[in-house]
DNA sequence: GGGGAGACTTGAAAATATGCCT
DNA sequence: AGGCATATTTTCAAGTCTCCCC
């Protein structure tokens, strides 16, 4: 079945194109244009300020090799040649690598706790030079060479250098030639950028103002209820003026339109790519690397870890920091280390030049294709028809056991989710046959045999479970991996998605279709042009196409059997290089904004009043994705289910308050709420905010002459609003907006309540900022089945504990005046204590309450919260890394295993890192 | 400039694993 | 050692946004 490529595919495989060069490990130097130009921006931007650049770059390092050292058996990939691997833990080297570009600051946090600590960094050390060895290029080489060339990516060096020894000046950007308005008025903005009003979100910004309403809550203090925007109050500062008119001043902010607008050209280019935009772009910001670096074709990793020592202070600390982080991730690894055993691939020459191309994403592509479910096996209970077992074919059976297996889900209760099914069961079924009536199957008979068989599985002893695991493991193995420019990369979603009833959210039109099998037919692959194309898993099928683009980062796609115009794509997993880039883009981009947001804020406030309806329309929405933190809200089709965004806000959606309130409801909650208020089941969204009365007003006039179920911005939609939105500054679109909005508000919440305090303490003021953003974000979940079961039960606790305490302190009388204790509730005689333990016992069962209490509360409060989203999306994790390193938090308190792989990149910021 | 294809990110819920308590 | 609670991982739906074409 499943194919191996061997080895020798491996190493000398495609090249596409460019790359004939030697090989070499290269990690997707090639950005897209869009995305160097991007790039560029963003790095003109950062330059100026200090953050962990340095570091990122140095975790890539690691990353990329990671597990090199361990080699061995990897079936799908056998080579002789190991591997880079890139996976996860990578970290060693990271700790290395940051360490020697850093120096040491202080003391610093040591992430993690001693014992392990030690180990891991012992292990890390170790991997690292086996990486070393692995790359060709000693680490400490690239270090050195760093400066020679490309190291890329992320700025000159010359702004790297500059940019490290002094924050905050300006003096990268400037010396970046570029020339742009947008770049200067950056620079000078750059110095305000204490300032706190400006990073505030939008929402505290003007609470700040108006201390009105809704909104009172102090400071970040939990408010807990309130809606978001309301949380973040006050903040205001003092501080303010200044820096606020300077860089008013220096305003550039919107006109950089001529920036954006070449921006934009460049951005085009797909395939025909404009490498000269480009360029010279990149030429603009990198200035003073020397050309040769066409760094883009070096990996990351190696990029990376030439990094250039940056002398600075704070290194030491940085490296003990990053240390801990790596080991931590190390240990993480060690599992997906075994995974990878060949670590011995690359060769660490330059990689060709594949520089120029904008759209390029990698060079060579290596993988083993996707994994198919297992064929049905049917059963053979049969369904009641009235009463009588009926016999199906396997096909038939097959469909009817998903139906039957989603009987205590809450789609039975929904007519529209039964009547797709039977739709598309009763055409399997044949026209003549003896079902005719979905209401007259009984389909417990082959629920019960469902529930049956989970017990078996739960039954089977642990032995049994390990060896199944093992066993499908081992099937899947090959298909885990890629190799991308010579780097051994995880998939994300190599399981082709079993057939099954389509679980549409909310009111979905199309729930309950029958979402059928894909088959190799189906799949087109995207792989190197000179790797083994892989052997299709199913004997006798092939393939539906082969592909070759480099422009892309999917493996495989079909097309969506539910709505075929769509695609389900195979891409590889978070943890790659090749999405820890973007994301780092992305945060890089939301950064950007940091510069700008003063200015486009002042810029809609003006609009509000424009005589322009067009106008004043983007204004308010542009405010209400500031403020509220509202997607930007697409078209969506007839068979989708109903949901809005901002621009497709429905006059219904907005409801305005007097005096200046706008209560916002219904907006996209995903599988909860339509626009219309649905069932029972449907969670409303709905915030009150006050909001400027000139916002309030323009709400009125839209309005007007509207019928609930019409368009609130009838001038607008996404495309028209995120062009305005790049006039104002490259690249920005009105996602942005959240992450900006996320990451700023962790980014101020933590620098501002963190004490002195221990380890758990400073958790808590963690999870109390990333609450405080999923509320912003509006991440929702569903409460849990068991939750007021769950309260109950603890409130009993709670009173059981409280009786304990009476009982106590009564004893404690007693026994203060030489008096036996009580007896217990069965009567019996209690021992005798001393007052001093009662004493204690009480104290400690005070603090148990109290304890009790607080998890209550927090559970209560947390009951429809999801923190994970924004976690996972949308706080930039330099905040959360460098916010530990300043407090000696453990990384991993914060960060799972797979954040802290899919965080590599950020892993080695510099602890002064602020967003 | 509007629409659709295409590619990629974001999101909640389900499935599993792990931890904790008794 | 079993049973629940919680944490993590997986799954796959549902967004956003870009580009290209007409």
């Amino acid at each position: 079945m499943a194919v191996e490529a061997p080895a020798k595919h491996v190493f000398d495989f495609d090249d596409d194109d460019d790359d004939d060069g030697p090989v070499v490990f290269k990690r997707n130097n090639t950005l897209s244009s869009k995305q160097n130009q991007l790039n560029s921006e963003i790095k003109k931007a950062s330059s100026q300020r200090s953050d962990g650049h340095s570091g990122s770059r140095a975790s890539y390092v690691q990353a990329s090799n990671g597990q090199s050292s361990s080699s061995q058996k990897n079936k799908a990939f056998p080579s002789s040649k190991s591997l880079p691997v890139r996976s996860p833990i990578l970290s060693p080297k990271a700790s290395t690598s940051s360490a020697r570009t850093s120096p040491v600051k202080s003391p610093v946090a040591n992430f993690k706790t001693p014992a392990s600590l030690n180990d891991h960094s012992k292990q890390a050390l170790k991997q690292n030079k086996c990486n070393v060895v692995n790359e060709g290029k000693s680490p400490i080489k690239g270090a050195t060479e760093a400066n020679s060339d490309d190291d890329d990516d992320l700025q000159p060096l010359s702004a790297q250098l500059k940019g490290i020894s002094n924050q905050g000046t300006k003096g990268a950007s400037t010396s970046s030639t570029a020339p742009s308005h947008r770049l200067v008025s950056k620079t000078e903005i750059k110095g305000s950028t204490k300032d706190p009003d400006d990073e505030a979100p939008l929402s505290v910004r003007f609470n700040m103002k108006s201390s009105a309403g809704t909104s009172s809550s102090k400071l970040y203090d939990s408010d807990e209820k309130k809606p978001l925007a309301s949380n973040n109050e006050q903040k205001c500062s003092t501080v303010k003026g200044k820096q606020e008119k300077s860089s008013m001043l220096s305003g550039k902010r919107p006109l950089d339109k001529g920036n954006s607008s070449d921006q934009s050209s460049a951005k085009k280019p797909k395939i025909s790519d404009t490498p000269t935009a480009m360029k010279s772009k990149q030429l603009t910001v990198k200035a003073e690397k020397a050309d040769e670096d066409d760094d883009d074709d070096i990996p990351i990793s190696q990029r990376i870890k030439k990094s250039p020592p940056t002398n600075s202070k704070t290194s030491s600390m940085k490296q003990k920091a990053a240390k801990v982080v790596s080991s931590s991730l190390k240990k993480l690894n060690k599992k997906s280390k075994k995974e990878f055993k060949n670590s011995k691939y690359i060769k660490s020459t330059k990689v060709s030049p594949s520089s120029g191309d904008g759209q390029k994403k990698w060079s060579t592509l290596v993988h083993n294709g996707v994994i198919f479910p297992p064929p049905y096996k049917p059963h053979g209970i049969k369904l009641l028809y009235d009463g009588r077992p009926i016999d199906l074919t396997p096909e038939q059976e097959e469909v009817a056991t998903m139906f039957a297996v989603m009987k205590d889900t809450d789609y039975m209760n929904k007519p529209q989710f039964k009547k797709n099914f039977w739709e598309d069961w009763s055409k399997l079924l044949g026209k003549n046959h003896t079902i005719k009536d979905l209401d007259k199957c009984d389909f417990t008979p082959i629920y019960e045999w469902h529930l049956q068989e989970k017990e078996k599985k739960k039954q089977m002893s642990s032995e049994e479970k390990k060896a199944l695991k093992e066993e499908k493991l081992k099937q899947e193995e090959k298909y885990m991996w890629a190799i991308v420019d010579r780097v051994k990369e995880k998939v994300g979603n190599f399981r082709v998605e079993p057939p099954g009833l389509f679980r549409g959210r909310g009111e979905h039109p199309k729930m309950g279709k029958l979402k059928r099998r894909i088959r190799p037919s189906d799949i087109t692959i995207n792989i190197g042009k000179n790797a083994p194309i892989p052997e299709c898993p199913i004997p006798g099928e092939s393939w539906k196409d082969i592909k070759h683009d480099n422009t892309v980062t999917w493996l495989a796609f079909w097309n969506d059997p539910i709505n075929p115009k769509e695609f389900k794509y195979v891409f590889l997993a978070a943890s790659s290089s090749l999405k820890g880039q973007s994301d780092k883009e992305k945060y890089e981009k939301a950064r950007m904004l940091k510069e700008y947001i003063k200015n486009i804020r002042a810029a809609y406030t003006k609009d509000f009043t424009s005589k322009d309806v067009t106008k004043r329309q983007i204004a308010v929405a542009t405010y209400l994705i500031d403020k509220l933190a509202l997607r930007a809200g697409n078209e969506k089709d007839d068979d989708e289910a109903d949901t809005v965004g901002c621009c497709t806000l429905k006059v219904g959606n907005v409801e305005c308050i007097p005096p200046n309130k706008l209560k916002v409801k219904s907006v996209y909650v995903p599988g909860k709420d339509t626009f219309d208020f649905l069932g029972k089941d449907s969670i409303q969204y709905v915030n009150t905010v006050e909001v400027e009365l000139p916002v309030y007003n323009a709400i009125g006039q839209f309005h007007t002459g509207k019928s609930k179920s019409d368009d609130l911005f009838d001038k607008l939609d996404t495309n028209k609003l995120n062009a305005h939105l790049k006039e104002l500054m490259p690249g920005l679109t009105a996602k942005v907006f959240r992450t900006y909005n996320a990451s700023i508000t962790l980014d101020e919440m933590l620098n501002k309540e963190t004490k002195d305090g221990d380890v758990a303490e400073k958790v808590v003021i963690y999870q109390r900022a990333n609450k405080e953003v999923a509320i912003i974000c509006n991440h929702q979940r569903s409460i849990s089945k068991s939750h007021s079961a769950q309260m109950s039960r603890l409130t009993e606790k709670i009173t059981e504990l409280k009786g304990v305490l009476k009982e106590l302190k009564i004893d404690l009388d007693r026994a203060k005046k030489g008096k036996p204790p009580l007896k217990d509730a069965d009567g019996k005689q209690k021992r005798n204590l001393t007052p001093e333990v009662l004493e204690k016992k009480i104290a400690q069962t005070n603090a148990k309450i109290e304890k009790m209490e607080r998890d209550m509360q927090t559970k209560e409060d947390l009951k429809t919260v999801a923190l994970g989203t924004s976690k996972i999306n949308y706080l930039d994790p330099r905040i959360t890394v460098a916010w530990c390193k300043r407090h000696e938090v453990p990384i991993e308190k914060i960060f799972n295993k797979s954040l802290l792989a899919k965080f590599a990149w950020a892993m080695d910021v510099d602890p002064d890192f602020r967003f």
